[in-house]
DNA sequence: CCAATAAAAGACCAATCGGTCTATTTTTTA
DNA sequence: TAAAAAATAGACCGATTGGTCTTTTATTGG
């Protein structure tokens, strides 16, 4: 009852960044029961598959991402801040140790031509990203914070595609360089929009 | 001497598909033996390891992939012509049957935390693609073709995250939506940098 | 065409895979 | 605190993993 469902968390906070570092199809279950210190038994007592543990990380690394992203961007007042906050939240993750590259990125990549679950999940996130940034674009053009000409949609799409194209070469070059000028560029386009 | 050198192309080729679709911790040399309906043997005898068919799959997906782009790009005759192909060859192949989407992302986002031998050779792959980019939009300059205010750096870098991040999201929602409009966007960029 | 050589087949290996199941321990409830 | 219930340990399972090695089959050069 209760201490099933701590352990599960439990399971699931330890093998979240594994499975994003290692792949899912990279993580055993061995793995997960190193880095929690439990046997087979304590896994699969509250797990029915690997598989189950993969969907319930990918969740876990999503939400948590979302609401990090939500707890920066909420702190700002103004919708250009919101909009820098989003781009910075990147920015800076891009170079944290033990941050292992964006969970949607990740599970995307490996799971678009084998795992429909996962997919969905990764798509769907995909988005939810896409309308927070829409949605703060529209509304700082309804609070009368940018031109009216500023394009939601269509910003939204270039922000999330050079955002994880931006991540993904800055992590396979092993420097900031690439997310560093796309969320600059992504700045000045803001900027230009502004009133 | 003779036939192993094509047995062991015959095997890269064939294993290259598989790999880049499934991942390299996802395929197994039974997969291989499947694929080219050789036994263990026939495998071992041309490569000493599984990574060794992983690295050289990657290779030769790579540089097909880019005598590809050079092919389309070198048929056209003006600049702005040169990169409209170059875009509009990640465009067509990413809607493809039997493309398992871009070497680059999927060996890059599986081996950025864990195989830096493959991280190496798609970090010089990204580097090569920027640069034929640059290129192209500097030697349009020369040519008195493009605006001499066209930042062909920023300019590849932009190309690059975009394209990559279209087609990762494409892939994972199954439409050529993303590709599209960011292919679009930066032909806009190229036009309106066009004398 | 034949002998020397190269290449591939496939039995075999230990290790590990994901997963099951029972015995034991821990937690919960009365 | 004792009995019932829940949760975990870990032995065990068959299948599969990447890889080796000897035997057989193809290829090659003379």
């Amino acid at each position: 009852m209760k201490k099933a469902e701590k352990t599960r968390q439990f399971i699931i906070e330890k093998a979240a960044p594994i499975i994003n570092r290692k792949g899912m199809a990279g993580t055993s279950i061995s793995d997960i029961m190193q880095a929690t210190q439990l046997a087979k038994g304590g896994v699969y007592g509250n797990f029915e598959s690997k598989e189950e543990i993969c969907a319930a990380a990918l969740d876990y690394l999503l939400s948590k991402t979302y609401s990090q992203i939500c707890a920066k961007v909420d702190a700002k007042a103004s919708y250009k801040e919101k909009l820098f906050a989003f781009l910075d939240f990147y920015k800076t993750s891009a170079g944290q140790q033990d941050n292992y590259g964006c969970p949607m990125l990740n599970f995307g990549a490996e799971a678009d031509d084998t795992n429909p679950d996962i997919k969905l999940r990764v798509s769907k996130a995909i988005s939810d990203t896409e309308n927070l940034v829409a949605t703060l674009v529209n509304e700082g053009i309804k609070a009368g914070e940018f031109l009216t000409g500023f394009n939601a949609a269509l910003f939204s799409v270039k922000a999330l595609t050079m955002i994880e194209g931006g991540l993904w070469a800055s992590r396979v070059q092993a420097n900031s360089h690439h997310i560093k000028l796309v969320t600059d560029l992504l700045k000045k386009e803001i900027e230009d929009n502004t009133k």
